[in-house]
DNA sequence: CGATGCGCAAGAGCAGTGCTCTCGAATGTG
DNA sequence: CACATTCGAGAGCACTGCTCTTGCGCATCG
């Protein structure tokens, strides 16, 4: 039943965007909007669930690309097709990129079990990092990071990656917040009227990542 | 009149953020709704108004950051600030930086008025770029653009910075999209929880991209 | 077999929204 | 002074999220 509440939710989502009415998708089940309530304490609540799902699903569909790689070892292969990926599952749910990665909505708060499920992405992604560490293809970075900033990175790598060292980490950050916005800049429409060639920019981009992360 | 009004929604901006309310609006101003539509034919119309004054405001913003930087050739060093003055706007402006950077409201096109302030910034950048290569301090990208791309970069440098050439106007788009890509992640929550040194690590970020373009 | 309780949805209602339309008051112009 | 134009108020329509009460139907007990 809330399947299917959200199964027509994400769809007036995807025609809509953010604005979601509950009354509109209580119409669409032929239900009346109180009935609703049953099911969901309120709008926010059945948005968080959406966003759950959104994270597991394009979480879901990067670990399966990463996971179809055949050559382990080619970890610039691997990172090209994780950052397609993204961008990929992005262009098929636009609505749902938006709602994990758009602007958020102001009285709204992320509760803590969202942060689960929005970490599996960015996990594939230090996966290849700790991969291509252990084959000695990540060469060492040449930046400096401030020491705050360097405590920073090495308890977060403490948490997610314990075997990388503090400058691969966060040249991995740099890499994910580009994946991150070279996707929203294309798919909120800066790009319009600028570049048509979308598909070959995006690459292009991943291969200057990869490089800056010394993925050669 | 109408820059009371939009002086009034853009408090309520502040606080309220996207789902600006014309009726509250009118209320702060001790008016009722329906005045408000002697001045702007909708909520869209006011919503558009404010978005032009955003990206004049952060234009405006980023060229006087820049005019003052004494060195007019340590590109570098006004890559740094360029990157630094979008970023201070938007942590000064994050209702308004949401509203042009953030997820697109569903119906709404963005009018041609827009494109023209929206270009003040990343002109600044690019006019960076032009100094730079003149200096002879921006080196020859590594990267290779994919013939439809290369197509479509040609034709942009030709509109906003001729003297660029496309591998060089490419690297910028990529400075460009990430400091974007940066403070979005910043603004919008992501890097909650992990990263607490955002000083440092926009920094970091900023020299690791000047290193890329090749602004050594 | 009948009564009780519970899950579920419907309906009314409240406060708020964007927007349209009409009407009256004030203002400045001929 | 008379006119025209501008401006704001008010009512009203359709919509929204949300609450509360009501009642229907079904299953489980005594």
């Amino acid at each position: 039943m809330v399947t299917e509440i959200k199964a027509v939710a994400r769809r007036h989502l995807a025609t809509d965007g953010a604005n979601l009415s509950l009354r509109a998708v209580a119409r669409d089940m032929g239900m009346v909007s109180s009935a609703l309530y049953r099911y969901f304490a309120s709008r926010d609540d059945l948005l968080t669930a959406l966003i759950i799902d959104a994270y597991n699903a394009l979480g879901a569909a990067v670990e399966k690309a990463d996971a179809a790689v055949g050559e382990r070892g080619d970890f610039r292969g691997r990172f090209l097709i994780l950052g397609r990926a993204v961008r990929q599952w992005a262009l098929a749910n636009p609505a749902e990129y938006a709602l994990i990665f758009g602007s958020p909505v102001p009285g709204y708060a992320a509760p803590a079990n969202t942060v689960v499920a929005a970490q599996r992405t960015p996990d594939v992604l230090l996966g290849i990092l700790v991969d291509g560490l252990a084959g000695i293809a990540v060469r060492a970075p040449a930046a400096e990071l401030a020491p705050a900033l360097r405590a920073d990175m090495t308890a977060a790598r403490d948490a997610i990656a314990p075997s990388l060292p503090p400058d691969v980490f966060a040249l991995g950050t740099i890499a994910w917040i580009h994946i991150f916005g070279a996707v929203s800049f294309e798919l909120f429409g800066q790009l319009n009227n600028v570049i048509d060639a979308r598909d070959d920019y995006f690459d292009y981009q991943l291969r200057q990542i990869a490089d800056l992360v010394g993925l050669g």
